[in-house]
RNA sequence: GCCACCGUAGCUCAGUGGUAGAGCACACCCUUGGUAAGGGUGAGGUCACGGGUUCAAGUCCCGUCGGUGGCUCCA
């Protein structure tokens, strides 16, 4: 006699065991139509589910009208649209292999292994589709069949199909004593799957799919197994929610920084220079320069030391530092110096025999650097140094070149060549916690400056089963304790990983997401026992003794190329007007206000600010529409009424009309603050509207 | 690096083996217009590059380079 607890609190009694259909059924028949799954004791199953013990059940249905579709009611049409396209892709190619088919974020992917010489692409996507459609229509059940553990692996071997039976095999060892297929209509007649469930009751409950895109995959996630097609798919439960989401792809590639910044002219990639090589165009070096001041003025407020360093160091720095060969395959080759080459020539040295003696130290050369910290070591290391210079803090925009491989490359946001805004910070072991507090106090001003409120803080911490690390566990315990008390300074949102430590120290770092969707780290701040112990840095302390001081990485922005190719999809290109590369345009309304316009834009510029004039002879809303395509944060209107009245009619980016004439100093003297205070809304405060744009 | 797809004017894109196209941008002319596209004319191409098939290749095949998505990596 099971009594079940809905989520209201209200209790209901059957006679015997129940499913989550006949609850639903039991509430009322408007609940029975709707109900695509259930939550029995936190735990997701499907209608037919049974309940024999008392338990709490909360029903899923699909959305109402315009709400947010429930994330269990699209897990499990995304978890069915993957059986559906599966069972399409079959009756398309008869020979595919399936191996593994999860919902994800957007939707919903499964690997395949197809036949040899046999391929999907993106023109068979309609034929794929067309079978899902029909398997829809037909709206058949999902129906599922138990099976013992060893009942099933026998069937599968049956079948042959290697990856089942994998998937099968690790069922059981992580403790399945049966497995499970799901038909998608009646078992033996229609197509059906290995797969625990839980499912939508019928395949008419995925109103709306698409195949959205193919791209390989590795069998396990391992490059060195076989090589799978993996076919992703979306699917909502309706069409018009599956229009909506594909509308809002199409919005966030216009937010792409690729497009942004082709469109603005921020910055180029160009073949001749090299993949994965940023070319600052004078409006993208605006930017970057202006967060470079920016960060500069904190620098200085928290006592950092400027250097400047080279690209290139000798190969025995990085053998010395374990950049060099370790990681080796993420760098470009080294060079060689001129005399060594010539007599490598004379002696008709093979490429594979140079490859060799440089990584063993016959010869030497140099090393584009992979990173500046070795850099930064030799000038600490420079001097001797006493516990009353610590913390010595070392900074510089580095710029630093690592081989990518090239299907890693994607605009500003993964290269090949950027420049870190690094800093080596040496201090003693109990300055570690204030060091690490000062640089999340910088990543802060930083975040908030720019609106940036929508990140994770990762704390990476050391795997306690792994023994790849460096430093002493009584010391790797504190400056843990540290990064978490750290992060805990941020508020919100942060969380700990286990194992995402370096093994050199761990770490704080600060992620965010671009356009369409994809992670990228940020800001990171990193402890680090490895290198000091390399370099055998010392300090004297208070008892006239050398100690090993500790290091510690860190870089607010992560690399001024990601950071900004961030920014400007967070900004969507409309930044504001402290890092806007053109800050105001004047805009005479015909040739007859030309003096005047002249005469304006003279006095902003003269007051700093970065202006142009457009003479051009089209009419006003042509120039208009011009300037707010380049997302320009203040447009100056000015005709004869302004030229009477020495006034400028202000525009402001993202608004219908101007907000009204103001005389011109009192527009200089407002954007000037605006700019200099980096703050937002100081020109709209002249219109008595002090909300930021 | 791997797999799939893609590469035509500065940009966005049409183009069925048979003479290379459009819109925007650009230049010039007309227009002097008070808030998101006024009109006209013109210039602009080794169809990524290199081979091949064919009477004929932007189009078909192979290779290289580059881009996109994903996988794998990411000190």
């Amino acid at each position: 006699m099971p009594t079940l607890t809905l989520p209201d609190g209200s209790t209901r009694t059957f006679d015997g065991p129940t499913t989550p259909a006949a609850v639903a059924a039991d509430i009322g028949p408007g609940l029975a139509k709707a109900a695509l799954g259930a939550r029995v004791d936190g735990e997701l199953v499907g209608l037919d589910h049974a309940i024999a013990k008392d338990a709490e059940i909360a029903l899923i249905t699909g959305p109402r009208g315009k709400n947010p579709c429930d994330a269990d009611a699209l897990w499990l049409i995304r978890h069915s649209g993957a059986h559906i396209m599966a069972e399409a892709v079959q009756k398309v190619f008869p020979d595919a292999m399936l191996v593994y088919g999860p919902p994800v974020e957007e939707g919903f992917y499964y690997d395949i292994a197809m036949p040899e010489g046999q391929t999907i692409s993106s023109d068979d996507f309609e034929k794929i589709e067309a079978e899902m459609e029909a398997i829809v229509a037909a709206d058949r059940p999902f129906t599922r069949c138990d099976m013992s553990a060893d009942d099933g692996v026998s069937r599968l071997e049956q079948e042959g199909s290697k990856y089942k039976i994998d998937n099968a095999r690790r069922a059981i060892e992580a403790g399945a004593d049966s497995l499970s297929w799901y038909t998608t209509g009646t078992p033996g007649e229609h197509w059906d799957d290995l797969c625990r469930g839980p499912h939508v009751p019928s395949t008419g409950r995925v109103g709306g799919f698409k195949v959205m895109s193919v791209a390989a995959s590795h069998w396990h996630g391992d490059a060195d197994s076989d090589r799978l097609t993996r076919l992703y798919g979306t699917a909502f439960p309706d069409r018009k929610r599956l229009a909506a989401h594909l509308e809002q792809l199409e919005e966030a590639k216009k937010r792409d920084h690729r497009v942004i910044g082709r469109k603005l002219g921020l910055f180029r990639i160009d073949d001749m220079v090299g993949q994965g090589l940023i070319l600052w165009t004078p409006k993208g070096a605006i930017i970057r320069q202006e967060l470079q001041d920016f960060i500069g003025t904190e620098l200085k407020r928290q006592n950092y030391d400027p250097v400047f360093t080279p690209h290139i160091g000798k190969l025995d720095l990085f053998r010395t530092s374990g950049h060099f060969p370790y990681y080796q395959d993420s760098q470009y080759p080294p060079l060689v110096d001129p005399d060594a080459m010539s007599r490598l020539v004379d002696e008709e040295c093979s490429c594979a025999d140079l490859s060799n003696r440089l990584r063993e130290g016959d010869i030497d050369g140099y090393l584009l650097k992979p990173m500046n910290c070795p850099m930064h070591i030799r000038i600490f290391d420079g001097e001797p140094r006493s516990y009353r210079d610590l913390p010595v803090r070392l900074a510089e925009f580095g710029t630093v070149y690592r081989y990518e491989q090239s299907g890693e490359l994607g605009g500003m946001l993964r290269v090949r060549g950027f420049t870190q805004d690094d800093a080596h910070i040496f201090c003693t072991e109990e300055q570690v916690q204030d060091e690490i507090a000062g640089c999340l106090e910088l990543v802060q001003i930083i975040f908030k400056t720019l609106g940036i409120d929508s990140f994770d803080v990762r704390v990476g911490l050391r795997d306690p089963n792994a023994t790849k690390y460096v430093g002493n566990p009584e010391v790797w315990d504190r400056a843990e304790d540290a990064c978490r008390a750290a992060a805990e300074t941020l508020g919100d949102a942060w969380h700990a990983e286990e194992g995402e430590a370096a093994f050199y120290g761990p770490k704080i770092d600060f992620i965010v997401r671009d356009a369409i969707g994809r992670s990228w780290q940020l800001g990171t701040v990193q402890v680090d026992y490895n290198l000091p112990e390399r370099f055998d840095l010392s300090y004297i302390g208070a008892d006239n003794a050398p100690h090993r001081p500790v290091m510690i990485h860190r870089a607010p922005f992560g690399s001024m190329e990601r950071f900004v190719g961030f920014l400007i999809e967070h900004f969507a290109g409309a930044f504001p007007a402290w890092l806007a590369p053109e800050q105001v345009r004047v805009l005479p309304v015909s040739e007859k206000s030309s003096d005047y316009a002249s005469n304006v834009y003279r006095t902003l510029r003269a007051a700093g600010q970065r202006v142009t004039l457009d003479e051009g002879n089209e009419r006003l809303q042509a120039r208009i529409r011009v300037a707010a395509e380049e997302k320009i944060p203040y447009l100056l209107i000015v005709g004869p009424r302004d030229a009477e009245a020495g006034t400028v009619s202000v525009r402001a980016r993202g608004t219908e009309r101007d907000l009204g004439a103001v005389p011109l100093q009192a527009f200089v003297d407002a954007i000037s603050t605006e700019t200099e205070d980096r703050c937002d809304g100081v020109v709209r405060g002249l219109f008595g509207d002090s909300d930021p744009a």
